[in-house]
DNA sequence: CCAGTCATGTTTATGGCGTACACCTGGTGT
DNA sequence: ACACCAGGTGTACGCCATAAACATGACTGG
């Protein structure tokens, strides 16, 4: 059973969920370990980080980390909770202000920000990642954001998924370009400048030749509010749909909140008239209109 | 600049673009390596990809792989068109049947085959990939689904990668459980089900517990499935809306073929007795009929 | 027929990685 | 005086990609 820490997940969640009151050492320590580790890893990507090297930055010898980490996985964990709490939704209360998208689109907006910081945060792969208070408080921040909605508990959980995702994989997108930017020396758009031999092949695509003649690959969208648009226009269709086939007591179109439905007439779809007002004011301006900044 | 062929990507163009016309050698050739790699990765996944086990699998040494590859990237790479030609839409030839979410949509669940018979696919990271004329057939296939309505070039372009990404990121997840599963023989509810002493902290976070206890963690939504039709349903939504804003010609809501604006009277929305039919049809059972299949 | 060249496969070596294990060392409790 | 132990060290193992030099056999021009 004990079959040592390294390989006890209990010992890396008490690793996480520790309580501050560690005495100041001077020599090596847990969060002088970790802190490390996140700015090599914020210099060299995840790629970079070696215990070697998290080591030498301390000035003590690979093997002395491993008297605090029980080895380089359980460190990106420990790299990861720290890194979340560096924005407002980190802490246990909640923030309420907002209907289901606002709320929503804020935390899209928050972990994107934080992967602009941390690039290698994107580059974290592996399912069994014990998550730490702050990560868990992020998660709990998404999933309060949409409960409000009135959509079935797995439904709840799944959009919180997708959007997360989504933000994952857009911030990827960046990092691996980055990357790459910074071992080859060349940049994005200069390498690919550069490939004209397969160019030449991509004639024989009607398509893309055409596309590519009127400029789509020239001046590209931006990916993340492109498509963070298009997610949130899709759940938001899932949410109204849902409040439609519901007979008995409706949830209000923008907020979620339940709203009783009058004896008589047409059903109620708003709860307040400022959310009326605010459904309005959406559709007008087309909704993307703080999207865009250019 | 001649510097060796390993950091020729041209020469990797080559490679990839290759004529079939060779001849069938007894020793040791690109197309068996590349084989060999593909089934090594489907048996151990990308990770399991070492030049020495594809080697050794062919009864050769490492390095006599580099008289033929110029290195594991480039190995990968050369493995994920080998692929990519297994499914219908690999030809030149691009399939035309249906409006644009129908065809998007196949072409969304064939990278998800793909994705299941090789899930490593998923684990592909890093730009600057040069792909291969299979690859680039895929690529087509979407472009051309989403070509036809009408959308702006650089839209076309962010919606084919919106949902490819969004395939990808899916597939990882699945990959990345399976491979845990798979190094340390234990499942992945088991696994998560032994982590009390996790669960116990987070009893604090009142929304987590609340799906939790409504049983929204042991049901859960195919997030596949799910992101899908969320994902296609903000498309919808954008299309529909640029044809809105579209006043000389229109395009048809359902296939985007323009439709000419009568002088007189209300603008039509689609462009056949079909189309419209397609789209009653469609509102009618709620559009995702086909993907509940339990 | 011989010499030169080229394609192909092998050997050896370099530098990187995570981490198991035995060891040392100084402080603490008994 | 003693054992114990937390914390730091040094060495070693097995894995990885790949550079560089070398071996071999086939083909080719003279």
């Amino acid at each position: 059973m004990a079959r040592g820490k390294a390989e006890d997940p209990d010992h890396a969640v008490e690793l996480l969920w520790r309580e501050g009151g560690e005495k100041p050492r001077q020599g090596l320590s847990l969060d002088r370990i970790v802190r490390a580790g996140v700015e090599l890893a914020d210099a060299e990507g995840l790629g970079g980080l070696s215990m070697r090297k998290v080591a030498e930055r301390l000035g003590f010898t690979t093997m002395s980390l491993y008297r605090h980490v029980p080895g380089r996985d359980q460190l990106i964990d420990l790299m990861c909770d720290e890194v979340a709490g560096e924005t407002a939704s980190a802490g246990p209360v909640v923030r309420e202000e907002g209907d289901w998208r606002v709320r929503l689109e804020a935390c899209a907006r928050e972990g994107w920000e934080l992967r602009r910081g941390h690039p290698w945060l994107a580059e974290v792969r592996g399912g069994r990642h014990v998550p730490g208070p702050r990560t868990v408080a992020r998660y709990e921040q998404m999933l309060s954001a949409v409960a409000g909605t009135g959509l079935p508990p797995a439904e709840v959980i799944a959009v919180v998924g997708l959007v997360g995702r989504f933000v994952d994989s857009e911030a990827l997108l960046l990092v691996e370009s980055a990357e790459a930017e910074r071992r080859s020396g060349v940049s994005h758009e200069e390498w690919w400048g550069g490939r004209d031999t397969l160019f030449e092949r991509l004639y024989a695509y009607p398509t893309i030749t055409r596309l590519w003649e009127e400029g789509g690959f020239d001046r590209p969208e931006d990916t993340f509010e492109f498509g963070l648009a298009r997610l949130l226009d899709g759940i938001e269709l899932l949410i109204q749909k849902r409040y439609e086939s519901s007979d008995e007591t409706g949830l209000c179109v923008v907020c979620g909140t339940p709203v009783e439905r009058p004896a008589s007439g047409r059903p109620r779809e708003y709860c307040s008239a400022s959310c009326r007002q605010r459904a309005y004011r959406r559709r007008r301006t087309g909704r993307d209109g703080q999207s865009r900044e250019k």
